[in-house]
RNA sequence: GCGCCAGUAGCUCAGCAGGAUAGAGCAACUGCCUUCUAAGCAGUAGGUCGGGGGUUCGAAUCCCUCCUGGCGUGCCA
């Protein structure tokens, strides 16, 4: 469908052009005084110093060609503004439209292109903690908005699972228990299937083992062969490796499957391994890999670069590879197996230079096409309440698990406070507010901002959070719930002004997401869904909808909540949380 | 040193493809439940948009400069 906006600057175009003036100063804007009108054009303004005479004269011509039927209001006002309110019936069908059409009519601008979104960052053997939060909410609102507008896309969580945090576990384990079969060379056997250790064990070893290699420079050692080793393809490592995946992936899972963030692929570091030998050999022989301060580095300065951009390390001078060439090597095996048309990178935003090192590096050497869009939604940090980085009482990292159980017990006894959920649908419906109450607190930040995590503010249930959305859809279920069928009932014309501001809210949906996925800005959706919410508010308030005696008055006005409540849903969807039925 | 980002109401934040009177929420105060969930709606009060210059008919928005804070700046990710 194509936008209100667009239809308007087209009208409003011809209409400069019939009185005499340039075309492009017709366009049109969502106007910033909805007091006077709904939509404006400040073009007579901008075009009075070319014509040499006063804007309101420009406007005042303009308008005298503009087609009236369209418009409840057309008018000139000083200095020169041209306010415009739409007519009901154009909303009516406008509506109509969108009601109808599949996916409320946007425009699919992705369609026919695939979109590989790397997001989430987890490492095998390490807990998720706080610091997962944003790169796995933000990446799966992110992708979720790029398939609904139209793309194919692959998310993948691209693990930390290769180098030296698995070496430090092999040679911490082999200390620990060193009659293991994994560490006898003459073994031939089948290994056992179950891991010689708990999750609770493992997230135990690796900080032990990460910290003694610092003062143990025996250990140190052993843990850089076996790290060797394992790459190499040791047995024996190699099937411990295989006992840490399993033992580690399916906790992931879990934790991931609580925020509903859910992977296409589990590719890692490790996948990416085995495209690295060549990719370096063709960069060496193609002359973009040379030797620098005892590394093999890939220069990518350029001209009139304001600051200084250091080169890309591809090998380390000790011989091993590092994460830029393992995220060059991950590109490799993306276009080899997908080639997909854009790769979305979400990560903290100190990694901005790494990337920027990385793109420059995949394409001047040809490892993605000139064409292929990278993009780096680098995210700020999630402090505490106090603005200070989040800590918990003593000290340690708050686990990812921990903070959503916080705030699910926070939840959880303000739903059973409000008895109107009943007993064995608590836990549900905490669940849902919870996650919305955790996921709209994020998203409605700029990703690129830091800010600061304030549970009690964030699941309160006024203000402009998660679980406010949440109530307008279960207001709307409700009466919907009584009515009975309503599916099929048209859109009529609004018969008072809360009415057609929410039909106005409405059609600003396509806009506000296309703008949201341009700009990488999740929190697009939140304030669009937030002025959504409080116009059927509003609306609710002000109109007794089941009450309404005149039977086709009443259709109208469920056909309107009704798509509202659609448009409301899909946009949580792409967010990533969901409406219970109840609350 | 250089670079990037931020500085908007007491607090937390929008707005930043230049436009008319800078918006929300929280906190404070005031109304509205015999009627579809009051987790709601309406209202009052609260601002030299960090300071200073510039471009423009018009600047929170673009440019320059200064101040303050955070981050980054070749072998961690």
């Amino acid at each position: 469908m194509r936008k209100i906006l667009d239809i308007i600057t087209a009208n409003m175009r011809q209409a400069f052009s019939d009185a005499g003036y340039d075309a492009s100063f017709g366009n049109v804007t969502v106007s910033n005084r909805p007091d006077l009108c709904e939509y404006q054009c400040n073009g007579a303004l901008a075009a009075a110093k070319q014509y040499k005479c006063a804007p309101i004269q420009i406007a005042n011509a303009v308008v005298a060609k503009l087609d009236a039927n369209d418009y409840d209001m057309v008018e000139a006002v000083m200095p020169g503004f041209i306010n415009l309110k739409l007519s009901g019936s154009f909303l009516q069908k406008y509506l109509e439209e969108m009601r109808t059409a599949d996916d409320f009519g946007v425009e699919k601008i992705g369609a026919g292109k695939l979109c590989v979104v790397d997001y989430g960052g987890a490492n095998v053997a390490k807990p998720l903690h706080i610091g997962h939060l944003r790169p796995a909410i933000i990446g799966e609102a992110l992708k979720r908005l790029y398939k609904f507008m139209g793309y194919n896309t692959i998310g993948d969580v691209h693990l930390g699972d290769w180098g030296l945090q698995m070496g430090l576990i092999v040679a911490e384990l082999h200390e620990r228990q060193p009659d293991l079969p994994y560490f006898d060379p003459n073994f031939t056997g089948e290994y056992p299937d179950e891991a010689p250790f708990t999750l609770s064990e493992l997230e135990e070893i690796y900080p032990t083992a990460s910290a003694k290699k610092k003062d143990n420079a025996e250990f140190a050692e052993k843990a850089h062969i076996a790290t060797y080793e394992l790459q190499q393809g040791h047995r024996g490592y190699r099937a411990i490796w295989n006992h840490i995946m399993r033992v580690s992936l399916a906790d992931l899972h879990r934790i991931y499957d609580l925020l509903d963030v859910h992977f296409e692929k589990w590719l890692g570091e490790s996948d990416a391994d085995p495209y690295i030998p060549a990719m370096i050999q063709r960069l060496k022989d193609e002359g973009h890999a040379v030797m620098s301060e005892g590394a093999l580095v890939f220069p990518v300065a350029e001209e009139n670069d304001k600051k200084e951009v250091p080169p890309c390390i591809l090998v380390k001078s000790d011989g091993a590879a590092i994460y830029a060439t393992t995220d060059l090597a991950t590109m490799v095996q993306r276009m080899q197996d997908w080639n997909p048309d854009k790769m979305l990178y979400v990560t903290d935003k100190r990694q901005n230079l790494h990337f920027e090192q990385v793109f420059r590096a995949a394409k001047k050497g040809g490892i993605v096409k000139p064409e292929t869009e990278l993009e780096h939604v680098g995210h700020g940090t999630m402090n505490g309440k106090d603005g200070k980085p989040f800590k918990t009482r003593d000290g340690g990292v708050l686990r990812l698990e921990q903070l959503i159980g916080d705030m699910t017990d926070f939840v959880r006894s303000k739903v059973v406070e409000n008895r109107i959920v009943s007993d064995d649908e608590v836990e549900e419906t905490t669940a849902k507010i919870a996650l919305a109450a955790l996921k709209y607190g994020d998203l409605s930040n700029q990703p690129t901002k830091d800010y600061n995590f304030d549970l009690e503010r964030f699941a309160a249930f006024e203000g402009n959070t998660g679980p406010y959305i949440l109530y307008t859809i279960v207001r709307v279920k409700s009466i919907l719930a009584k009515f009975g069928a309503w599916e099929h009932l048209s859109i009529q014309a609004p018969t008072n002004a809360s009415a057609k501001d929410l039909m106005l809210a409405i059609t600003k949906l396509g806009p506000t997401l296309e703008f949201a996925l341009n700009t990488s800005s999740p929190n697009q959706i939140c304030a669009y869904i937030y002025d959504l919410a409080g116009c059927v508010n509003k609306f609710y308030h002000e109109t007794r909808i089941l009450g309404e005696e005149d039977q086709d008055l009443k259709n109208g006005y469920i056909a309107l909540i009704g798509l509202a409540k659609r448009i409301l849903e899909e946009c949580i969807h792409i967010l990533g949380f969901s409406a219970p039925e109840k609350m």
